[in-house]
DNA sequence: TTGAAAGCGCTAACAG
DNA sequence: CTGTTAGCGCTTTCAA
């Protein structure tokens, strides 16, 4: 049975009917039940004010032309979608793929629901691209998980948002970071501790912007400073922030002589540790290895990574909790949380 | 400077603004330069019959006041949001995350976005509600990619939609299915060619309904049936089809006496292959393993994983195309295309 | 080259 | 309990 135009009534001088004109609207279903649009809406809505025989009629002649309410309709209407944005720039990330499921099962308890996108691309301009283009969403998360930063003046005025992650500099916007200096400490520490002088950091970056490889890098050089060992810029190598680029670092790592390699995530880690497989060099005897964020395929590898675990549950709770407050209408300033990491010792340090 | 309905003008008795009314609209925009309305959306949508002079105030009049449009009114005016809707039962999978890249790299040389959402649980129920839900995307692509099916009835008449996978039965709708038998038929024959005989399957299920993991485990029943070797139900494994399950499923097919083991998807080999290790048994060697899905990391596990490819690209290429097809206009039954896949041998079942 | 009118499908507010 | 009115912010049509 279709709905075009002659069966659902005139239609007006409508644009070329894509997608919504084409369906029955509120007024056929009121039509056919012989009420008012009024009456349809309040039976959607869960209204009690409606006499069950009214009910029935509504729900009858609902079925009957498979009904669906135009969501853009009401949500022009009623001011708000009920949808959060959720914005990565990598899908592709386990560690995003964790971050995105929790939010989702966190926020669906609030009553929203969560679209993912996916910035993409490398530069700034793609998220900003994004960002200015026109959003459906009630409010957003914004990932900055590696490359990307939020370019300040970006983001609408007073549109509710969250910055997951520490790479923005509009700082009127809130954040929830990792306390991802203090977690790198933590791991260069570890290796340090096991008696390694010749620690290489693996997807590290000597910039002056603080993104997230930027803050670690800062975390691996404190730990070294405060242990009082010389830091070797050689032993910093930038790499790709995935597992080909941790797997295509292991020559690198090689090559300038470490004894162990903390690196940027768990993804990188396990390129890494492979690589090394590779050229022959054994994990943790010869090379010890640390990683970062702890996803779920890491107490799997072989060996074991281990790695820094921030604690993802809190960074999700916190950042929901402030997103649904500006959602609510606060309106104060930019507000920074931190969540701390602690390490998880596996088998790649096992010595 | 803030935007209430003091600088806004009179807002009508407009609901409580929670988002959109709080912003400036293109009234505002005019207002502030001087112009209608009209004028301000024929510069907004780059028409050229506009005077330079005019563009120049305009624009600066939306500089002016941060304008972003109504993505919630134009859609509904212009009766298509631009955005399509990529349903996944689990993001946290990497294949899923795969796909996600694909569909979005693809949809957005059409000029579309995708928002992707994840329909969540473990029962029909959820998918169901998730459909039923008001949707506001111009197109659905949905992946059921393991243990949910599309309910018959639930999509709306005539709403674009491509299936992914093939666990659907409606048979209206366009599917876009990988040769799960074929495919999982070749990776059973690669491990019986290797010369074993108790050969098991992970993640394997033996229903009547059609989804992803009966297919499968037909064709490994087939594989084995064609090698003239008999089908032991024992060595038909169930799992939560993820790594942890795999892990876990390691004890019971050590237990069943297996020489080799496929498994249903790369996730559970990748579990599997490590419940092994903990166990003392080597693989390749004791026990081969074949996995399913090419997932990133399985070039970069240790041993590197033996598993089934399918052809990604045309797959979400396919559904894409008709996907465009269905938006604009095709309204013909339902197809059916299936792509095929190709064996990657590696370590694990390198003898 | 610009603008007035009309209305997309829905719902808050208020009457009947 | 049900219905009327009046828009949400934008864009199509058509006239000035």
């Amino acid at each position: 049975m279709g709905w075009g135009a002659t069966v659902c009534g005139l239609r007006g001088r409508a644009p070329k009917p894509i997608l919504g004109s084409v369906y029955p609207t509120m007024a056929d279903v009121a039509k056919l039940a012989g009420v008012s649009k009024m009456t349809v809406s309040h039976v959607m809505n869960g209204h009690h004010h409606v006499r069950a025989e009214t009910r029935a009629k509504v729900e009858a002649a609902m079925a009957a032309v498979d009904y669906r309410p135009n969501s853009t309709a009401r949500a022009l209407r009623r001011g708000r979608t009920g949808v959060i944005g959720l914005a990565v720039s990598n899908i592709h990330m386990p560690y995003t793929a964790e971050l995105a499921r929790g939010v989702s099962d966190v926020l669906q308890q609030y009553g929203y629901r969560v679209a993912i996108e996916e910035t993409r691309g490398r530069s700034e301009s793609e998220t900003e691209a994004w960002l200015r283009s026109p959003l459906s969403y009630d409010g957003l998360l914004i990932s900055t998980s590696s490359l990307h930063r939020v370019p300040p003046g970006t983001l609408p005025q007073g549109y509710p948002v969250v910055v997951l992650g520490e790479s923005m500099d509009d700082l009127s916007v809130d954040h929830v970071g990792i306390a991802n200096k203090a977690g790198l400490a933590l791991a260069t520490r570890h290796l340090l501790g096991l008696g390694r002088t010749r620690v290489a950091f693996v997807g590290g970056s000597l910039g002056e912007e603080t993104d997230m490889q930027v803050s670690r890098t800062r975390g691996y050089a404190q730990a070294l400073r405060h242990a009082g060992v010389a830091f070797d810029p050689a032993l910093v190598l930038p790499t790709m922030s995935d597992t080909p680029g941790g797997h295509a670092a292991a020559a690198q790592v090689l090559a300038a002589g470490a004894d162990g390699a903390v690196c940027v995530t768990d993804s990188v880690a396990l390129g890494l540790m492979r690589g090394l497989a590779d050229r022959g060099c054994r994990v943790p005897d010869q090379v010890p290895v640390v990683g970062f964020d702890d996803i779920e395929l890491s107490q799997f590898a072989s060996p074991t990574l281990t790695t820094v675990r921030p604690d993802k549950d809190e960074l999700v709770a916190t950042a929901v909790a402030m997103l649904v407050e500006r959602m609510g209408g606060f309106d104060g300033p930019g507000r920074l949380r931190v969540v701390q990491c602690e390490l998880i010792s596996r088998e790649s340090t096992a010595l």
